[in-house]
DNA sequence: CCTACCGATCGGTAGG
DNA sequence: CCTACCGATCGGTAGG
């Protein structure tokens, strides 16, 4: 037989990281046993501890390689060199992208992050000031009065909670999807701060004159 | 002495379910414990139970009453009967100052109302309804494209995406406050909603011209 | 016979 | 990779 022992090794911490995972957004990092999470995957409660040394380790594990994926995704963005309003357009689809396809992993993020002791939290939160910066940019180079006036990042703050709140209330099943959201929060964000915060108030229209 | 045992009797449950809200705001819910929550009282354990049944009738409680508040609030800006964009304004501002002020209510009601059974949970359930649907009936007024196109509850969630985030990154002693925002989200939304779901695109402006 | 409240400890389950 | 357990602490309640 081949030594496929790292390949299934790797698979199996996956599996479990991917159910933790679920376990988390569904109850809560603190209502989720490791016997309910040993249970749900199949195995005996002391084989997590085979891929985790605590149950901290797996939340942490399953926010940090989530952060990885959004920094990754933020960079990949800014390689397309795209002109401002494209650039925006493009992160923000691209998040809801991913969230749709990683909703477990992202409300872990948001909801679960805080029980971490502080270091591994500080990591993880380093990682997303990273990505709200990046944002923030975006932002400036779309409309320069933002940033003038020192609100690049309150205003990439305002995007998150459109975008991140989503996953609180849209059900994947309900009619309307995740990449319905994307023009109806792009847009929303655009006119909004060039009518708002725009040094001439000029205007980005996406409906017909 | 006067029979004043009714009211103080009120005084401590309302002292009680006031430091509840504050550890689970800041630890959650299922990671405070009863012990915890009567040292930080300065009280017995046995005697939390004189005033609530179990852990969880205390966050009902905590939950279903700041929800009252709430439901207050927007029948209390309804009868001031004013224009659209001013009725729609001044429902967020009063949101946000109810925010500032009873912050630790507000994160116990996003981030622990779904440890509640399913009974007490719809209760606070359908109070959140109401004015999700009171929102979006003031978005419909100020914009009537956006229920045309059936997205008057979508647009009422991005709202209280941007409104209700806020509370996972300001500080109460940052240079920013929750007055502050009010005229930010408020003009993002009103000039978001006209630029992009307006059947004739008109625009709200703030800016000078 | 009630309320308000204590020190001590219950049965069960948590993470490890 | 399992059964069998631990020290500690959980939410909740006993007697007085």
């Amino acid at each position: 037989m081949a030594r496929t022992k790292a390949a299934t090794h790797d698979q199996q911490r996956n599996a479990i990281l991917e159910k933790a995972a679920e376990l988390f957004a569904e109850k809560g990092f603190h209502a989720t046993s490791m016997s309910q999470l040993a249970a749900a995957c199949g195995v005996s409660k002391p084989l997590l501890y085979h891929y985790a040394k605590d149950k901290a380790e797996m939340l942490f594990s399953v926010a940090d390689s989530y952060m990885d994926t959004l920094v990754a995704l933020v960079e990949s963005v800014e390689t397309e060199q795209l002109p401002p309003d494209a650039h925006l357009t493009r992160l923000i689809a691209r998040f809801l992208e991913t969230y749709a396809d990683a909703h477990n992993q992202h409300r872990v993020l948001v909801q679960d992050v805080r029980h971490l002791d502080d270091a591994p939290r500080q990591q993880v939160a380093d990682k997303e000031r990273a990505v709200v910066a990046a944002f923030a940019r975006a932002i400036a180079a779309v409309e320069p009065g933002v940033s003038e006036k020192g609100l690049d990042k309150v205003v990439a703050m305002i995007l998150f909670g459109m975008v991140n709140w989503t996953f609180t209330w849209l059900r994947a099943n309900g009619p309307l999807t995740y990449e319905d959201m994307a023009p109806l929060v792009t847009g929303i964000l655009l006119n909004g701060v060039h009518g708002t915060l725009g040094a001439a108030s000029k205007k980005t229209n996406n409906a017909p004159d």
